[in-house]
RNA sequence: UGGCUGAUCGUCCAAUGGUAGGACUCAGGACUUUGGAUCCUGCUAUGAAGGUUCGAAUCCUUCUCAGCCAGCCA
């Protein structure tokens, strides 16, 4: 079933990847198939620039009436684990979309890849040379001069095949020998100087154990890996655009079914980090909680932050894709995550800076249950019951005693609305030694209840509230962007440590008082905070003292005024 | 300075030889029981110079600038 409403933000956009396709399918390529897939390396958690790829992968099959499988790259086993694997899973389905019965290793091809790499050496296409890494790098030549043949790039056929079943035999360790393409070590194009293909490893693998000491590289796994599962679209990043003619190599030297790669640009998002290995040091190092620190740009950072998988879905469909190396402004993101959350979050009222009114005409004991709309955007949230007393409390900034021009809320003297109660005039305040404001007293019209007026007078204010016997204490986490540069990840000097840029105040524990109804809340639970933000409930929450993370705030047009007067 | 790719409002994306458009941001205004939301108005762009054409963001030439590439990482 489809909901205009909610689907229509999201529909694909034109870009140059879909007009490929859309070629493709009319010209009957693949027999007008369109398969793509998700291959993440399980080296790290999932950020918001894969989110980029599994919405273009799986949207684009989604569009066409295809498939998307989620592949794990897995050829490196120094650097991958299951615990990135099942996080990797969890994320692709918390985003909403579904591999079905699709999910492959690259490990699942060992075997295959290893009988395509006799045949290449039968055919003269490939050799097992003896030098080293540094001498590999040093007959690779620079830009501009070729490189020089390896000596052992003319052993017979018959000692290659030798040398690479002991190779896999495991007679020879780390690094003494690699199987290296055959193909021109004066191409202008370095992936084409004779391509490592195999490296010994001693390691043992996450899901092939100690079956193999030799493993296959990226460039000689991937497309051989696109092959066998049929893929006809096979969509990376810009950085791969150099290997498209060794992917190509591959597949045509084997004969083997040939898909198209088309590389577009990964994301940059400003003021964020979106650098695995970068992302990695952080938690290593503890400059963060762990991958899901809120403050994290890791799709399950933003989950425990209060993101909802539509918000990132409807962000990715806005910022298109391309070619050109563009740097998204963080404000659209979160002007995506507003809109998606104004319309599905549940509103409370919470005070972060309580300050104490009195309602000196309000009967002493008497308790009233007041019904607030839980969600204007949408009716069927309904309504739910909020106690109001005699002793309240209200935002402190809610209230000067010496109201700028164009302050509208509570001042001596000014009547304002309470949200869904009643409306109150102040009348005076009390004094600590120091100065501080501790009790504000009103007075209210008990002929505005539920926050009418039945006379048509009007309030230039509506402030929110909660009784203060009946309110619950909780901990609000703030949190601002990470780093306070604009583009964190560029990395001129390698030396430069990056932590430097880190924003200091990235995070601020605060204390407030909610309404009550926030008893029944959940970890993950999404609300609205009248007037402050949108904030979810953390998985810290105990039965005594609820925690919300803040997702992002509202808008807030008179913070904007007010600094300007200044 | 070897190769590959790219360059359109401040930002991101579109226009596929025929009126440069949308979104975000920003600036005004309307409305409002969230100074929220919503609505309206406005601002600003084809990297440069030549050429082809009735007509060029689009095609050609030269230049400029940017990103990526010298892992047995992906």
């Amino acid at each position: 079933m489809s909901n205009p409403v909610e689907d229509a933000p999201e529909l694909p956009r034109s870009n140059f990847v879909r007009d490929i396709i859309v070629e493709d399918v009319r010209n009957g390529k693949n027999q007008a198939r369109v398969h793509t897939r998700f291959p993440p390396e399980p080296n790290g958690y999932l950020h918001i620039g894969h989110a980029k790829a599994i919405c273009l992968n799986f949207g684009l099959a989604q569009e066409f009436g295809g498939q998307c499988n989620l592949r794990f790259d897995d050829t490196n086993p120094t650097k991958e684990e299951v615990e990135y694997v099942d996080s990797i899973m969890e994320d692709v389905r918390w985003l909403g979309f579904d591999w079905e019965d699709r999910c492959y290793y690259a490990s699942d091809y060992f075997d295959q890849l290893y009988e395509w790499a006799v045949q290449l050496i039968k055919a003269g296409k490939a050799f097992v040379c003896d030098l080293s890494a540094d001498q590999i790098r040093e007959y690779r030549g620079i830009p501009g001069q070729p490189g020089r043949n390896s000596p052992y790039r003319d052993r017979t056929v018959e000692e290659n095949l030798d040398l690479f079943t002991r190779m896999k035999a495991g007679e020879f360790p780390d690094g003494a020998r690699t199987l290296r393409a055959k193909i021109d070590m004066a191409s202008p194009n370095f992936n084409m100087r004779d391509p490592v293909m195999y490296r010994i490893l001693h390691a043992s693998h996450h899901r092939t154990g100690d079956k193999w000491c030799i493993y296959p590289t990226y460039d000689y796994t991937h497309g051989e890996s696109d092959s066998i599962e049929g893929i006809t679209h096979s969509i990376c990043t810009l950085e791969f655009e150099d290997h498209r003619p060794l992917y190509d190599w591959y597949l045509e030297n084997l004969g083997i079914h040939h898909p198209q790669q088309i590389e577009f640009d990964r994301l940059h998002l400003s003021n964020t980090m979106l650098s695995k290995r970068k992302l990695l040091h952080l938690v290593q190092r503890g400059y963060v909680s762990g991958w899901d620190d809120p403050r994290m740009p890791t799709l399950s950072g933003f989950r425990r932050r209060g993101y909802s998988p539509e918000a990132i879905r409807l962000f990715c469909s806005r910022i298109g894709v391309s070619k050109t190396n563009g740097l998204i402004e963080l404000g659209l993101l979160e002007h995506s995550l507003r809109e998606e959350l104004n319309r599905s979050s549940a509103r409370i009222m919470a005070v972060m800076d309580p300050v104490k009114v009195v309602v000196d005409n309000y009967p002493d004991d008497l308790v009233e249950e007041m019904d607030a709309v839980n969600n204007p955007e949408d009716p069927a949230a309904g309504t739910r019951h909020v106690p109001f007393s005699k002793t309240l409390y209200i935002e402190r900034e809610d209230f000067r005693e010496n109201p700028p021009k164009q302050y509208h809320r509570l001042t001596i003297g000014r009547e304002v609305r309470l949200r869904y109660a009643y409306l109150i005039t102040c009348t005076s305040v009390e004094k600590d030694a120091s100065g501080e404001i501790t009790v504000i007293h009103c007075t209210y019209d008990p002929a505005t209840r539920g926050g009418n007026t039945p006379d048509g007078r009007k309030v230039k204010s509506t402030i929110h509230w909660v009784s203060a016997k009946h309110s619950v204490d909780f901990e609000a986490r703030l949190y601002e962007q990470l780093f306070n540069e604009e583009n964190p990840d560029t990395e001129e000097d390698p030396n430069k440590d990056f932590t430097a840029n880190l924003n200091p105040k990235s995070l601020e524990v605060r204390s407030g008082k909610i309404e009550p109804s926030v008893r029944g809340a959940k970890p993950l639970d999404r609300f609205q905070f009248e007037r402050l933000g949108y904030f979810c409930m953390d998985r810290d929450s105990t039965g005594e003292k609820p925690v919300f993370n803040r997702t992002v705030g509202l808008r807030d047009t008179w913070a904007k005024i007010e600094s300007k007067g200044r």
